[in-house]
DNA sequence: TCAATATATCAACGGATGTTGATTAGTCAA
DNA sequence: TTGACTAATCAACATCCGTTGATATATTGA
């Protein structure tokens, strides 16, 4: 398997993590710091199987971290995966820019 | 609707439309420029039908246009929605950092 | 107008995804 | 060791998503 290949199926992995609006939400919560579950659960307003589900996506895309302390487990954002992801998004759209630019391929 | 609400539904379908790595590729051919469904077919070698569908998932989503010229319909990247993701995965990934400096809420 | 070309739309299908409620596993305190 | 608590996993279900092949629409050139 290509670089590319791992690449577009790895950004896909990560992208799909990101659509869905109960997995924002939970991202949204993590911005504020490391949470157990029971608090997002508290949080979001939703039942422990569904967060749960929620979660295991999140990480599996390597979004965020998991620490168990005691009988909470607490999950926390993966801030490079996030920048990671971000400059990537930066590059598309700076080159699509530069193609579009004077000099550029499509001029 | 709050805002928020609408900024979560409107992120999430522009990372669902990114989740697929079909729709990857196309991203990928067009940040060379501008290109007509004819030149992505050839370029991925998918059936018609299918691109049709992916492009207008794209489309859907703000992050292509396209423009008729002719019998061609060629579509472009949308760099002002690629830079708006970009930027909201930065702030994101900014926040959580913020959150876990000294003084910040982690600590 | 007719035929050819480019693209979009549709219907049908299989597989993936998200939800719910129940069960299981791990940890702690009494 | 038992009971309470936190979280993960599972099974069942409904819905959504992506693919394919067929059909419809739009545009052009003859």
């Amino acid at each position: 398997m290509s670089t590319t290949e791992l690449d577009l199926a790895h950004a896909a992995s990560a992208f799909h993590a990101l659509s869905d609006r109960t997995r924002l939400e939970l991202v949204q919560f993590l911005m504020g710091g490391e949470r157990c579950v029971c608090e997002l659960q508290e949080g979001l307003g939703a039942a422990q199987s569904r967060l749960s589900f929620h979660l295991k996506t999140l990480k599996d895309a390597g979004l965020v971290t998991d620490r168990r302390d005691g009988r909470w487990v607490y999950y926390a954002l993966d801030l490079d995966a996030l920048g990671d992801l971000a400059s990537l998004l930066s590059e598309v759209r700076a080159r699509g820019a530069e193609c579009c630019a004077d000099d550029g391929c499509c001029s």
